[in-house]
Order: structure tokens, then sequence, then C-alpha cells
DNA sequence: TTATAAAAAGACCTGCATATCCTTTTAAAA
DNA sequence: TTTTAAAAGGATATGCAGGTCTTTTTATAA
């Protein structure tokens, strides 16, 4: 569904957003290490986040990754960054003038289901991801609530 | 969601089944032309489907490919032999150990969009694609109902 | 029995997502 | 005021999906 780059972006914030959680400002190479991402490709997404806004960063001694407030950013708001919005327009065949007037054969179905996924990712923030993983409901790879 | 490969592999096989309900064998020329595909990929993606006994060739003058019956095969059935099945699997944060023990934060709500997709292309045969393109209910690419 | 028309096979090309490495800039601590 | 630690930037590498081209095999029709 999503490419590689931006599930590492997503896993990326929730970690972030774990660590801000306890005031801390992680690193690259410990956001890597934690979310199980190749080390120079993920500081390379967190350039790209960081262009758009969705996190902020500081360089020198001290520096790193952080959300100055709760991130209330939605999941689809990362997808739209990283790749692009073309996942929820697709169709489902790969027909290029797929629409409700000239369907392709799954049209209808594959609708469906499309929209559940954006439903998904525009009403879960990365606070509320984040929040799950706190309560251990959820795990982020070897990160899981009793290990930090 | 699906690779191109396989978007052309199912739309190619939609399309020789509205031929042979019209007792004709397309060759991947046509194939091509008509579900807007490359055409030398296309007699590729043929070859494969060919392999796998989801579809017969025939070579030499008047050969092309065909189906001997109504093809109840699956559209499941085209994807697993196309790509396999690891979108059926896959977390939907890339995460490898992601299950119903050690759930990532969107766990549940993905495993149910991937789940009634699976039963799309599960419930769904070339044959019946087919028939709604034939009923006028659907379209494929430049082929509708009325251009044939 | 030869010409023609088709799929099969194999080698190769291309672009992009993914990934790495090195240098530069910036900031803080010593 | 120098050392250290961090992100930013830029150049480059790599793997794979997607795509092309040419030759070979096979079958049919003339």
């Amino acid at each position: 569904m999503l490419a590689r780059t931006t599930e590492y972006a997503i896993r990326a914030l929730v970690y972030i957003e774990l660590k801000r959680l306890k005031g801390e400002r992680p690193g690259f190479r410990e956001i890597a290490r934690e979310i199980d991402s190749p080390e120079h490709f993920t500081a390379k997404i967190m350039q790209v986040l960081t262009r758009h806004g969705i996190v902020e960063s500081a360089k020198g001694r001290g520096g790193g990754f952080f959300f100055t407030q709760v991130p209330k950013i939605s999941v689809y708001t990362v997808i739209k960054a990283m790749e692009g919005e073309r996942i929820f327009t697709k169709c489902g065949l790969g027909l290029k003038d797929c629409n409700d007037i000239h369907p392709c054969p799954i049209h209808k179905e594959y609708a469906v289901i499309r929209q559940t996924y954006l439903d998904m990712v525009t009403n879960n923030t990365i606070a509320d991801l984040a929040e799950k993983i706190n309560n251990g409901e959820a795990v982020l790879s070897r990160l899981t609530v009793s290990s930090g």
C-alpha cells in the first residue's frame, strides 16, 4: 500500500512523539536504530519531513528532531507529503479514466475499500499512534512500552 | 495496491474472455492495443500467465491466447501468480513482526481493510468481470460493450 | 515444401525508489 | 576559541519493476 519511505516516515514520527513525552529529542541514528530503518536513508527522510514543516529539527550539539506541541497531524498528511495522494484516487485495475460514469469492473467495491483506508489515515494522528504504544496496546518494531 | 504488471494481467484476461464469448482468440498485439498496455511487455506477461496454466496459448497461424472454458479463476489467483500474496499479509506500517500479539498501531483497522480487499478479489472471477462489461455495467479502457 | 503468422525465449535497456557516503553548516559545550 | 556533536546538502550507488528488441520455435495455409 504505502511506499517504504512513507512507512519509515510514519514510524519515525511516532518514535519522535514517544520521545517528546519523555522530554527528549532523538537524532536520526537513534531513530533509525529504534524503528529498524537504514540510518542514512532515514536522515534523508527526516530532511523531507522537516522541509514540509511536519517536524522540527535543531542542528549542533543537543540537536535532533522534535515536536513543539502534541503532533495532531494526521497520518494522511504525512502520506501526502511523502508520496502524494495518488494511492487515494488510482483505479484498482490501473485504468486511466475510471470513474463513476465509466467504471472499471471493480470500481465500486474498490472505492469503498480505498475510502475506508482514507478515513483511517485521516482520523488517526501521529499522537494517536504514539498513545496506543504508550498504553501498551501496540508496538513499534523493537520499541515497546516496556523497552524504553 | 497492485503492481502494474498484475493490472495488465487482469485486464488482458478479461479481454480474452470477452473475445472468447465471440469465438475469437486475440494475440498479444491486439490485447495490448485494447487494454492500453505496452505491446512487448504484454507478451511477457502472457507468457507468465500461460506458464501458470491460467490461460492457454497457441503458436503459429491462427494462434493467440484463449480460455477453453468459462474462466472461473478468481482475481486473487491471478494476483498470486503475478506478484505473490505479500500484499495480503504485509503490515500497514512495514513492521517485520506485526501480528495480533504484537500489533502495530494501525494493525486492526488495516487488517479489516486488507480482508475486505481479499474477499473482493477472491469472490470475483475473470468471467464475472467480463460479464459486467458485457452487461454494460463497466468498461475496460477503450473497450466498451458498444465499441467491440 | 515454402511462406507466413503467431507465441516463446532470451538478452538487454531504463527510470525510479531505495540506500550510502562524504562534505558543509550550525550550534553548544569545554 | 576550539572541539565536539548534530542536521543539511550533494553526489553517487544499487536493485528492481517496467519495458524493448531480436531470434527461435511452432503451426497453418498457400
